[in-house]
RNA sequence: GGGAUCUUAGCUCAGCUGGGAGAGCAUCUGCCUUACAAGCAGAGGGUCAUAGGUUCGAGCCCUAUAGGUCCCACCA
C-alpha cells in the first residue's frame, strides 16, 4: 500500500506527537539488565532558573546523538538527567524577584526565604527540562533528580563527614574572594580577573625620627592603606637596607608600622617598597603571616569601609579611595599618579570587584586529591577528546589551590557542622547531634554557611545513581561512559568530579570527556543577555525544526572549537531534511509498482550494487568516526550519500525502469531504494530523530526506528566492480551535460549519443546502463559500437578514458570552437602526462613511495596518456 | 609572565594516521524534466598567513615571525 505524505516537511506538525509517542512507549527508560551492557551519560543539570540556550542546545544534541546510537546498536542506554539547584544564581534571582514585590531577604528569615526558593523551584525548575524535550531529548526523565533533593543531600552530607574524617576539609580564617554584592565568599575559579585602567598612586609614609626623610610605595588601591600594617622591602635591596626594622607613621590614621624585609617584594617594580595589609590582599597575608603582622580588617560585607574614628568610616570603598587620596594631597605625601593597567578579579555572576577579606571558611584541601585526578588522565584511564585539554586540565591540577567551598548564602547545602557553645568544640555530623560529645552540653547551633554549588556537583556521575545507598544501578550503571560538556566548566566541575569519584568511589567517574566550544553569535560574539544577541533555540525549532537545529550544531564544526550561528545555515539543514522527506515520498508513490519485499535479488543490475555498495561503505565509515566521536564528520557523509549519491544519481538512475511497464528488474530497484532508505535513515536517526522516525514508521509499517538495530558492514555487500563501472558512466554523463551547458543546448532538445570503444567490456558497461546512462545524458538514444561507422564527422565528441562518445549537432556545431576546446584538453592532458611521467622518473619516488602508490600512479598515467591519444586522433579528424 | 588555539574560495568553516584543495551560503548560466524551485544541471573563484627546514612528496610534521581569539597567573 502506498502511504501518502505531506509535499513539504512540516516539522511543527509531526515533532511533539512523535515526543509523546516515545515518552508512551518508555523508549528512553533504561532498567538494570545484565544481559545486556550498559552506556550511561549523565546530563550536565541545568540551572533550576535557566532558560534553554544554544549552549545547552549543543550540550544535549551531542549527548542526544551519542545515546540514541548506542540504544540502537543494542547497548542498554541510559541518559540520566536532573536540574541543579545553581545556588547563587537562584538567590541573586529570588532576591530581585522578591524586592520587585517589596519584599527584603531579611525580613523573610531563613525559613521564609528557603520556603520562596522551593516555591521558585517548583514553578521554573521544570521550564528547562520541558525546553529539553522540545530539542527530542532521549533521557530517562523517570530517572531525574534535582541537586537538593534527599538522595543528593545524604551523598553531600556523607562526602562532606568523609573528607573532615580525613583531614582533606578543614575551616580556617584565611583570604578569600569576597563579592560585596553577592555577600558571600566565592571560589578562586568563579574569579574572573578583567583588564582595567586604572593608576599606580605613590605615597610618601614619613620614617619617625628621621624629620624630612619618608618611604615612597606604590598602589592601585590606596583606600586599603587604612588597614596597613607595615612596609615591606626586599631584603637584598640596597637602598633600603638601613630603615628595615625603622618605624613609619601611616598617614591619615597616624599608626606606626614597621618596615619589614621580605623576599616577595620585587626590587625592580615599582618603588621597591610595597604597603602590607594583610586582612585584604592574599599575598600581604602571607607576609603578615611570615612577620607576624596584625590583621586590621577595615572593611564591611558590603565593601563600605569600617573604620571608626575616621571621616572614612561607612563610605563606600571606591569614594573612600576618593576621599584618601585628597587627604593625601592636601598633606603634600602623595607623591605622583601614574596611569596603569592591570588585572582585576571580578565575579563572575555579577562582574562585581571581588574584595579579599579574611573569613572564617571552609576549605577542602586539594594537593593530595589533586594527584590521582591528574594520574587518571595521565594513565588514558580518562581520555579527554579534543586531546588538547590535557595540558590545560595539568595545568590547573599542578597550581590548585584549596577549594573554598562554603558559602553565604541560604539556598544550598547547610554545611553539616556544628559548634558547641560549651566547649568551643566543632561536631561534623549527618545528623544534628543533640548533645556536644566532648562536653555533653546542649548548646549546639549548626553553621549558617551552605556549601558551594559545585560541591554537589562533584558528585553528580555517582549521586544520581544512589550513592551513598549500595544501589543496582550504581553497580551496574558506573563508571559512566561519556561526559559531554563545554570547555568553559573544566575547572568548576570536570576536574572536581573526578577527583570526587576517585577519592568516595574509588574509580573514575567516566572514561571520556567530550568537550565542545562555544556557540557564537553571526560576528563571533559570545551570545549573552546584556548584547541581547543570543538567539533562541525555541525560536529556530519552531522556524525550521528540532533536526535543522541539531544538525547545525554538529556540522561544520571540529570538535572543541567555538561555532558561529547563521540562520542560513539552519535553513540549508532544513532543506536537507526535506530532501529526504521528498526522496521518500518519490518512494512511496512509486512502492506499488512491483513487490519490493519479494524481490528477485539476482535481478539487481550494476546501478543497484553500486548504491548498494557505497551504503555498505558508508555504515562502516559513519560507525567509525561516531565511535571516534566524530559526530559532526559522520554528518557531513550522510548528508552527501543522501543528497547526491542517493538523491541526485541513483533516484535518477532508477526511474526509467519504474516507468518501463516490461522492465523485470522492477522489485528489485524498488527492494534497493527502500533498502538504502531505510538504512540511511537510521544512520541519520541519531542527528535528526523526528524526521527520520516519522518516514521510517510510514515507509515500513514498524514501531519506531530507534529501536531498530543499527546497520552493520557486510562483506556481501561489498561491489566494487560495480562501483568501478558506474563511476564511469557518471564520468561520461558529466562530461556529456558539461558540454551541453557550454553549448548552451536545452534539455529539452535531445541528442542521438553514439559511445564508440575497441575494448568490448567497455561497451557492455554501456550497454548495460544504456537505459539509465541515456537518461542522464538527455539521450534520444544510445548505440554502442565498436567504431565510427555511421557518425557524422562533425558530430561533438566527448572523450573520457576507454571510450569516444559522438553527438552529432550538425545544426549547433563550430568546428573552429570544437578544435579549440579539444586543444584546451590536449593541454591539460599533456600536463597530466607530464606530471605522471615526472613523478615516476623520480628513482627516489619509486624506491621509497609504497607500492600501492606507485601502482596508482602508473595506472593514472597509463589512463591520460590514453585518453590523450583520443584527443589528438579526433583534433587529427578534424583538420 | 605561562599555556592553548586559529590564520584555507567573496563570507562562515571542514580537511581523520603527509600521497593531486572541499562544503554551505553568495555570484554567474541554463531549466517549473511527472519526489523536491526548500529543487535540478552546469560554471567561475584559492601562492592553504609569511620565511625557513624535514621528506621521493607538506594545507597537514618541525623551527621562527606576524596577526587574531581564548584560558591560566598574587608583580603591589
Amino acid at each position: 500500500m502506498s502511504k501518502e505524505l505531506e509535499k513539504t516537511y512540516n516539522p511543527a506538525e509531526i515533532e511533539g506527537r512523535l515526543y509523546q509517542k516515545w515518552l508512551e512507549n518508555k523508549y528512553f527508560h533504561a532498567e538494570v539488565d545484565r544481559s545486556k551492557k550498559p552506556f550511561t551519560i549523565v546530563m550536565p543539570p541545568p540551572n533550576i532558573t535557566g532558560q534553554l540556550h544554544m549552549g545547552h542546545a549543543l550540550d544535549n544534541t551531542m549527548q542526544d546523538i551519542l545515546i540514541r546510537f548506542k540504544r540502537m546498536q543494542g547497548y542498554n542506554a541510559l541518559w540520566q538527567p536532573g536540574t541543579d539547584h545553581a545556588a547563587i544564581a537562584t538567590e541573586v534571582k529570588l532576591i530581585e524577584s522578591l524586592k520587585a514585590q517589596g519584599i527584603e531577604k531579611a525580613d523573610l528569615g531563613r525559613e521564609g526565604f528557603l520556603e520562596k526558593a522551593w516555591e521558585w523551584k517548583a514553578e521554573y525548575g521544570s521550564r528547562i527540562v520541558n525546553q529539553l524535550k522540545k530539542l527530542g531529548s532521549s533521557a530517562d526523565w523517570d530517572r531525574e533528580r534535582f541537586t537538593m533533593d534527599e538522595g543528593n543531600n545524604k551523598a553531600v552530607n556523607e562526602v562532606f563527614m568523609k573528607l573532615y574524617e580525613k583531614g582533606y576539609l578543614y575551616r580556617g580564617s584565611r583570604i578569600v574572594n569576597w563579592c560585596p554584592v553577592c555577600k558571600t565568599s566565592i571560589s578562586d575559579a568563579e574569579v574572573i580577573h578583567e583588564e582595567q585602567q586604572g593608576n599606580f598612586w605613590h605615597i610618601n609614609y614619613p620614617v619617625i625620627g628621621e624629620e624630612g626623610r619618608f618611604v615612597e610605595i606604590a598602589t592601585t588601591r590606596p583606600e586599603t592603606l587604612l588597614g596597613d600594617t607595615a612596609v615591606a622591602v626586599n631584603p637584598e635591596d640596597e637602598r633600603y637596607k638601613d630603615i628595615v626594622g625603622k618605624m613609619l607613621m601611616l598617614p591619615l590614621v597616624n599608626r606606626e608600622i614597621p618596615v619589614v624585609a621580605d623576599s616577595y617584594v620585587d626590587k625592580e617594580f615599582g618603588t621597591g617598597c610595597v604597603k602590607i595589609t594583610p586582612a585584604h590582599d592574599p599575598n600581604d597575608f602571607e607576609v603578615g603571616k611570615r612577620h607576624d603582622l596584625p590583621e586590621i580588617n577595615i572593611m564591611n560585607d558590603d565593601a563600605t569601609i569600617r573604620c571608626p574614628g575616621t571621616r572614612y568610616d561607612g563610605m563606600d570603598r571606591y569614594e573612600a579611595r576618593k576621599a584618601v587620596l585628597t587627604d593625601l594631597e592636601n598633606l603634600g605625601l602623595l607623591v605622583k599618579t601614574v596611569p596603569h593597567t592591570h588585572m582585576v578579579g571580578t565575579h563572575d555572576r555579577c562582574k562585581t570587584t571581588v574584595e579579599p577579606l579574611v573569613k572564617p571558611q571552609w576549605f577542602v584541601k586539594m594537593d593530595e586529591m589533586a594527584k590521582p585526578a591528574k594520574e587518571a588522565v595521565e594513565t588514558g584511564k580518562i581520555r579527554l577528546v579534543p586531546d588538547s585539554m590535557k595540558k590545560t586540565y595539568y595545568n590547573w591540577l599542578d597550581n590548585i589551590r584549596d577549594w573554598c567551598v562554603s558559602r553565604q548564602l541560604w539556598w544550598g547545602h547547610r554545611i553539616p557542622a556544628y559548634y558547641c557553645a560549651d566547649c568551643g568544640e566543632t561536631v561534623v555530623s549527618k545528623e544534628a547531634p543533640s548533645v556536644c560529645p566532648k562536653c555533653g552540653g546542649k548548646h549546639l547551633t549548626q553553621d549558617e554557611d551552605t556549601l558551594d554549588t559545585w560541591f554537589s556537583s562533584a558528585l553528580w556521575p555517582f549521586s544520581t545513581l544512589g550513592w551513598p545507598e549500595k544501589t543496582e544501578e550504581l553497580s551496574y550503571f558506573f563508571p559512566t561512559d561519556v561526559l559531554v560538556t563545554g570547555y568553559d566548566i573544566i575547572f568548576f566541575w570536570v576536574i572536581r568530579m573526578i577527583f570526587s569519584s576517585l577519592e568516595q568511589m574509588d574509580d573514575i567517574p567516566f572514561h571520556t570527556v567530550l568537550f565542545h566550544g562555544l556557540v557564537r553569535d553571526d560576528q563571533g560574539r559570545k551570545m549573552s543577555k546584556s548584547l541581547g544577541n543570543g538567539i533562541d533555540p525555541l525560536e529556530v525549532i519552531e522556524k525550521y525544526g528540532a533536526d535543522a537545529l541539531r544538525f547545525t550544531l554538529i556540522t561544520g564544526n571540529a570538535p572543541g572549537n567555538d561555532m558561529r550561528f547563521y540562520w542560513e545555515r539552519v535553513e540549508a539543514n532544513r532543506n536537507f531534511a526535506n530532501k529526504i522527506w521528498n526522496a521518500s515520498r518519490f518512494i512511496m508513490m512509486n512502492i506499488d509498482k512491483a513487490d519490493a519485499d519479494g524481490a528477485d535479488l539476482s535481478k539487481l543490475t550494476i546501478a543497484d550494487k553500486w548504491i548498494l555498495s557505497k551504503f555498505n561503505t558508508l555504515v562502516a565509515d559513519v560507525t567509525e568516526n561516531m565511535e571516534k566521536y566524530e559526530l559532526g564528520i559522520a554528518a557531513g557523509k550522510l548528508y552527501d550519500f543522501i543528497w547526491e549519491e542517493f538523491c541526485d544519481w541513483y533516484i535518477e538512475m532508477v526511474k526509467p525502469r519504474l516507468w518501463d511497464e516490461n522492465d523485470d528488474t522492477k522489485a528489485a530497484a524498488l527492494w534497493t531504494l527502500k533498502t538504502v532508505l531505510t538504512g540511511a535513515l537510521k544512520l541519520l536517526h541519531p542527528y535528526m530523530p523526528f524526521v527520520t522516525e516519522e518516514i521510517y514508521c510510514t515507509l515500513t509499517g514498524e514501531e519506531s526506528v530507534m529501536i531498530a538495530p543499527w546497520p552493520t558492514y557486510s562483506e556481501e555487500r561489498n561491489f566494487a566492480e560495480e562501483e568501478m563501472q558506474v563511476d564511469k558512466i557518471k564520468e561520461a554523463v558529466r562530461a556529456i551535460r558539461n558540454i551541453r551547458a557550454e553549448m548552451n543546448v536545452a534539455p529539452s532538445k535531445k541528442a542521438q549519443v553514439f559511445v564508440v570503444s575497441a575494448k568490448p567490456e567497455v561497451r557492455e558497461i554501456f550497454t548495460a546502463s544504456a537505459n539509465f546512462f541515456g537518461t542522464l545524458a538527455y539521450a534520444q538514444e544510445v548505440a554502442v559500437q565498436e567504431d565510427k561507422t555511421g557518425i557524422a564527422d562533425d558530430a561533438v565528441s566527448v572523450l573520457v578514458h576507454d571510450a569516444a562518445i559522438y553527438m552529432p549537432f550538425a545544426d549547433l556545431v563550430d568546428i573552429a570552437k570544437e578544435k579549440e576546446r579539444l586543444t584546451k584538453e590536449k593541454e591539460r592532458l599533456t600536463k597530466e602526462v607530464a606530471r605522471g611521467e615526472g613523478m615516476l622518473g623520480n628513482e627516489r619516488f619509486l624506491s621509497k613511495a609504497p607500492e600501492a602508490k606507485v601502482a596508482e600512479e602508473k595506472a593514472k598515467l597509463q589512463k591520460y596518456r590514453e585518453t590523450l591519444a583520443q584527443v589528438e586522433e579526433r583534433l587529427a579528424q578534424l583538420s
